[in-house]
This record gives C-alpha cells, structure tokens and sequence, in this order.
DNA sequence: CAGTGAGCGAGCTTCCGCTTGACTT
C-alpha cells in the first residue's frame, strides 16, 4: 500500500516534485481539468439554480480510472493543483470524481517548485476553498452560456457553424476596429527639415552634425523659401545641455511578454513560441512556460546573481524583484525562467536553443545595473529666422543590463533607439559651417496593424484571456475565418526632396513603398459581418470592459461577498431576453451594400457574403422568384465588401468570357473556389499566376489545355482492362491507388508500376477504415 | 477539393481554461 498520492496538473510538475519528496510518496498528475460541462442539452440547469451537469472529459476517462485506481491504494490524496481559481477547481473535482473521503484528503500549494516550498506545503494543509470554487463554477458557466446561446444566433441569423465568445468576439472585435480606422485614416504630410554642419573636432578631422528643424513646413514653397535663408544665414550654437539618463531592465518573462519577444526577435508565431517552449519545460530547462506571474523565486534571484558576479562583476548586479501588474493576474507560478540559470545555453533543435537563450538573457537582464547614459541636447541659432535647429546625443556611459539583453519594441519605422549618436564638443557662441540644408516631404502614420503578438498584449492589458488561451485563442479565430493572417503589399507613394548645398537648391522627386505588411491580421469579409451583428445587438458582450466587469464579481464570489448562481442569474435574465428579442426581430445580415446602377443595363449592383462566401449581384430579382434571376460573381482575393468599387464589381460580370472554339467545344475562361480557370469540354485547367482571366488569349487557354493533358497522361501509372474502375495514379504526395472515387495509400517499399491488379485489390482490401475526426478540419 | 449561389429542411455546428499526446492527410 502507498502511503501518500500527490495529485499536480502536469506530468513534468510531477516527475521534478516526486524527486523532492522521496520515499513514501508517489507523485502524479491529472493533466489540467478531469471534468466539463456536458455538451450536450447545453450542460447547465437554467430552470434549477444554474446547477452545472459535469461529466469525466472523454479524453481524461483513462486518466481518472488510473487515479481512481492509484487514489483507493493510498494513505493520503494530496491534491496540489495550483493556487488560482481553476487550480482550485481542478482540485475540487478530483475530490469529487475520485470520491475522496475528507480525512484522507489535503489540500496543499506552493508558489515554487523548490524542496524547502513544498515541504513547508505538505505541513501546512489546507481544506477547499468553497467560494474559489464557485467562482470558477461562475466563470465556467457564465462562458458556456455567452458561448452556447450567442453562437446559434449567428447561425440563424448570419450562417451555420459560426462562433461567438466573451474572449474570441472582442478578439475579432479589435481587429475589425483597427481595419477600419485604416480605412478612414487620411495621411496627412509636412516638410521635414534637417541641417548638417561640419565640425572639428579636437584631432582635427571634421566630423558632421545631423540636427532637425524645430519647425515642420505645410507645402513646399514655404520649404523652399526657409531654404533661401538658409542660403545666407549664419549659424550660431545657442545652446548646449547635457543631461544624465539611465534604462532600466524589462521583467522577467510571461507568457505574453515571451510571446511578444519571440515574435519580434525572431518570427515566431504565439502557437509556435509555445510549442517550443513546451518542450523545453518537459525537458526540464525551464520553468512552467503559461504565467502571468514576473515574479522570481529566492534561489533563482541568488543564482543570477552569482553569475552576474562571475561574467561581469559586481557593479553589474542589482537584484531586483517584480510585481505583476497585468489585470486579473492570478500568480499561480514563477516567471518563465531557466531552471538553472548556470546554464547558458542547451542542448536541442537550433528553435529550441534561441528560445532558451533569449529566456536566458531575459532573466539575467532582469537582475542588472540600470544603463546610464548621457544625453546631449545642443540648439543651433539661424541669424534670420527665429527657428531653430536642435541635435540630440546619446551616448552609453555605463552599459550595465544592455550588455546581456535589448528589448525590442514595436516601432514600425524599425528605428534603432539603441544605436548611440556622439555629438562632438561644442561651445556655446562657436559658429557653424552648413554643409547642407535638407527639406523631405513626409507623411504621417496610419495605425499598425496587429501581429498575432501585439494582440495578445491588447488583450493582456484588458484581462481578457488567460496564458493558456491566448494561443488557441488566435488559432480559433483564424480557423473561423474571421481573420487572416498574410502578407500585403505595399504601394508607390511619391514625395520630393529639396536639398540646399553649396548655395543651391536642387529639387528631387522619389518614390517609396508604403504600407507593405508582412504577417499582420486582416478582418475578412465574415468576420466584419459577425463583428458589427455582434456590437449592434450584444453590445454588453462585445464591451472591452466586460471581462473585467465580470472579474471583478468572480473576485467577490471567491472573497464569499456573492453567491455564485445569483450572481449568473443577474446576468442570464436580461441576456437571455435580449437572445430572443434578436432571434425574432432582427433582420438577416449579410453585410450587404448596394454599389450603384449598371450604367448598361440600368440593374443594381450589390455585394454580400453568400453561401461561400462574399460576391457580387447583378439586378435584383423578385421576392418570390419570378423574373429575371439576378448574376452572381465571387469577390476575388484581396477584394472586400467593405471597400469594392462599383467599377470594380462590374468588372466581375465581364466573365466567364468565351474565347473560342477547339475540337468542336466552347473554350471559355472564368474564375471559381480555387481561382482562374479556363473550362474545356467540362474539364477545368486552373490558370497559371501570371495570366489575367480577363485578357487572356484563346492560344494561351489552348497551351494550357494541351499542358493539362500532358500532365494527366504521365499521372497515369497503370490501368487495368479488367478493372477500368481501379487506376494506379501519381499524385500529389506521390503514387495511390483510385478505386471508386476513393483513394488508398500504397505501402512503403512497394514499387507501383509493379503492382498487379490483384495487388492492389488486396491493398484496398486491408485499407484501414478512415478516422472520423478527419471531416471536421477544413 | 471543384468551378456553385434565390427552395426545403434533418442534423450538425458553438464557449473558456486547465493539460498533453495521437494523428498524418
């Protein structure tokens, strides 16, 4: 008989605690929640108090039968799930499922995984906390039921198996708002103006001095007539102000703050930098890698600063300690940190190493001296303007933490704040030689678009998602399809330069590419659609502020100030009205807007979201579908409802054009689902990337056909005469089997031009039954 | 993969948080 079971979330939790503990303990994890709600009947009571139906997880059975089996076996269950809410919870069910008896069962919980921590948590004890569990029931009931009646809604009234959730719709929600101050933003310009002067220094080579106008010109003359000043000017230096500074280390890693980094630094994308980090804590590199906590145990604090001490000296150590601010932070863990912090490096795939480093250095960082700088300011008078010219210096006196490690930042102009600019000395009353006076035309920024990373930080800062969620979070809605993550190219934009140098101005116009994206989220057509059908009817839901409004309950309910099922109730009533006030009134919405006239026929032109997606309607059709029926066009890519032109929809209509005849049988050109298309004798060619289905000529269609052909003669491997049904083909991924429209795999080491008809009988014979599951992804 | 789209309607879809494998098309 064992004597003790301790009972975490997480098998690498497990295996490290159980090294601490010893002999008479046997350490095991439950792998997060054992139970749910049923899914089924909506799994909650409305009629009885809110009661929650829970059900074992399927995928958690096996789970609970071994615990179950390990739990009857021991002494004591100690369930040391962690110390937040839905640690709480995941204890509070394993009592349940397992049927523990209350004097063979404690509760324990430690912040960090160090021996000292959980010895002293095996001698303290503890009984459930009742009302935390409630607030996790609150929170899981409430989510089910924004979830579960929100979601048929959209199917009803937009289209089937659409989404809707407290944290996924205002995820989307900030997306879409961000598109659209895109949309609106008018970029507005000025004339920037640089000054460069020569100066000598102290060896006597002469180095230049860039500084910037304190003024900014609207239109281009008066550039140029401050530059017919400039001409005759004299330059004096007015002003010369050295001021101290210093740059603090960022904290220690979070989930967010990890996600962030990695993506910045080195393209990660949030699914990705988990993934990775993942297996650096099952390999026992670092610490548990889903947080909000920045806080740092003793012994790490210790340890980094005995290798602080050791690469770079005393001076570069401060420790320091950090408090999490982010809202509804929960602190169940340590900052994301190596677990030993002697190592700097590891071994594994070259993701792995970069991840750790940066963890590495990231935490180091966090424990070193403040950077101290000097910064110089220095005014530059001009004899006949009172405008003035102002350089600014940087220069590192003291490194400290930025030795180690560099937080980048989101700066989209990708300027360098780090690199250091030395001003040369300077007195007060020196006169300046100009050596050029510059005018650029620049224009103003719109808003960025969000990185999978930069959303996850919008969303931290509003407490809305939880370290384990943001990642999944961002895959769901993007697997909805209501965002997309792509690149975008930029366009030309055309601003000039006036440049005085040598007593003359010469005016130059340039081109540059603005706006290009790279990896950024897009709404899509649907996802605008949902979103705005979200805010005009839900608007409560949709509320940035709703998840901390509903925290702040949950925070109540788990101080013992609420009951957790009236607080449920406060909510579901008039949520629930306003459910059926929306099924019943609310129009249809599928984001339509009416473009205009045809100027031909004189038939409106409209766009929509249909059954596939966004097209476009040529006339309008009757009520009851008499008439003339109306045309249909799919939108193409990187066309939107939102922002297709009336010329740009007719455009649309012009196909599917015919091009001629071949072997008796209409050639025509189109575009469908998969793009453009040349149709011949009911066969489709798709169009290669640089043909234009609208101009497209009859002998290029003929070319591709004749390609086709080709193509499908050589992914002929066998036929047999016997069989005509059964083909041997080479596919995509290589050589299959086709057999009644369904396709097998051929088995390794297998030859398939040698294979008989017999052969390939047998191998569709023993094909294994396709799984389920497969239907559901897209 | 399939190159469509106004109907009808059965049966399905769906949430957030906690965790790690089992799946290869």
């Amino acid at each position: 008989m064992q004597e003790n079971l301790v009972i975490v979330e997480s098998p690498a939790k497990a295996k490290t605690i159980e090294k601490f503990l010893g002999k008479g303990y046997m350490v095991t994890s439950s792998m997060g929640h054992v139970r749910d709600l049923e899914k089924k009947d909506f799994g909650i009571d409305l009629e009885n108090k809110y009661q929650p139906k829970y059900i074992v997880s399927p995928d958690k059975k096996k789970i609970v039968a071994e615990l179950k089996k390990l739990a009857k076996e021991s002494k004591t269950v100690w369930l040391a799930a962690d110390e937040d809410r839905e640690g709480e919870a995941i204890a509070w069910h394993l009592k349940e499922v397992l049927k523990l008896k209350p004097e063979k069962t404690k509760r324990i919980v430690f912040h960090e995984i160090t021996k000292d921590a959980i010895t002293k948590a095996i001698e303290n004890p503890r009984n459930l906390d009742d009302n935390l569990v409630n607030a996790q029931q609150a929170r899981r009931v409430l989510d089910r039921i924004v979830g579960f009646k929100l979601s048929p809604v959209l199917w009803k009234k937009i289209k089937p198996s659409l989404s809707a959730g407290r944290v996924q719709s205002v995820a989307v929600r900030f997306i879409v708002e961000r598109e659209r101050e895109i949309m609106n933003f008018k970029s507005e310009f000025a004339y920037r103006v640089n000054g460069y002067f020569l100066v000598a220094g102290d060896d006597g080579k002469t180095t230049e001095l860039k500084s910037e106008l304190s003024k900014r010109f609207n239109t281009q003359e008066e550039a140029n007539s401050f530059l017919e000043k400039c001409k005759t000017a004299k330059f004096n230096i007015e002003d010369v102000v050295k001021k101290p500074g210093k740059r603090s280390p960022a904290q220690p890693f979070t989930t967010s703050t990890l996600q962030q980094e990695a993506s910045r630094k080195m393209g990660f994308s949030v699914s990705q930098t988990m993934a990775v980090a993942q297996r650096l804590y099952e390999n026992g590199k670092i610490t548990y890698m889903r947080t909000d906590s920045v806080n740092l145990s003793g012994l790490a604090l210790n340890t980094a600063k005995q290798k602080i001490k050791d690469l770079h000296g005393d001076k570069y150590v401060k420790t320091r300690k950090y408090k999490t601010k982010a809202k509804g932070a929960q602190e169940a863990h340590e900052a994301i940190r190596p677990t030993y912090l002697n190592n700097e490096t590891v071994d594994g795939s070259s993701q792995e190493k970069r991840l750790y480093e940066l963890i590495w250095k990231r935490t180091i960082a966090s424990q070193m001296a403040d950077a101290k700088l000097e910064r110089t300011t220095v005014s530059i008078s001009i004899s006949n303007t009172p405008e003035k010219f102002i350089a600014n210096g940087e220069v590192l006196i003291f490194d400290g933490f930025l030795k180690v490690y560099i937080e980048s930042t989101d700066d989209e102009n990708g300027n360098n704040r780090n690199g250091q600019v030395i001003i040369p000395p300077l007195k007060v009353n020196d006169s300046l030689q100009m050596a050029s006076v510059v005018a650029t035309k620049r224009f103003s920024q719109r808003p960025a678009r969000f990185t999978e990373a930069s959303l996850v930080k919008r969303m931290e800062e509003l407490g809305i998602g939880r370290p384990s969620t943001y990642a999944p979070t961002i895959t769901t809605i993007q697997n909805r399809n209501y965002v997309i993550k792509e690149d975008r190219p930029g366009v030309e934009r055309r601003f000039d330069i006036l440049t005085l140098s040598a007593g003359k101005i010469t005016k130059q116009n340039k081109v540059e590419i603005t706006g290009a994206e790279k990896s950024k989220l897009f709404p899509t057509d649907i996802g605008m659609v949902v979103n705005d059908f979200l805010v005009d009817n839900f608007e409560q839901i949709m509320d940035f502020n709703f998840t901390a409004s509903v925290e702040k309950e949950f925070d109540d309910i788990a101080d013992g100030k609420k009951i957790w099922n009236e607080m449920i109730d406060k909510f579901y009533k008039p949520f629930h009205k306003k459910v059926e006030k929306t099924l019943k009134h609310s129009e249809r919405s599928k984001g339509e807007r009416i473009l205009g006239d045809d100027p031909k026929t004189g038939k409106q032109v409209s766009v929509k979201i249909g059954r596939f997606g966004p097209l476009a309607q040529l006339g309008e059709g009757t009520a009851n579908g008499e008439g003339e029926k109306p045309q249909f066009a799919s939108l193409r890519v990187g066309q939107h409802l939102e922002t297709i032109t009336l010329d740009e929809a007719l455009e649309l209509f012009k196909l599917p054009r015919e091009l001629g005849e071949f072997e008796n049988k209409k050639v025509t050109v189109a575009i469908g689902r998969f793009g453009p298309y040349v149709r011949h004798d009911n066969k489709f060619v798709s169009l290669g990337k640089e043909d234009d289905p609208y101009v497209v000529k009859f002998d290029r269609a003929i070319e591709l056909i004749e390609a086709k052909r080709e193509k499908d003669r050589k992914a002929v491997i066998n036929i047999f005469e016997e069989e005509p049904e059964l083909k041997v083909l080479n596919g995509r991924w290589g050589p299959y089997i086709s057999y009644k429209k369904k396709n097998y795999k051929i088995p390794k080491n297998t030859k398939a031009e040698e294979l008989s008809l017999n052969d390939c009988l047998k191998i569709i014979k023993e094909a294994p039954e396709p799984k389920s599951k497969r239907s559901k992804k897209k």
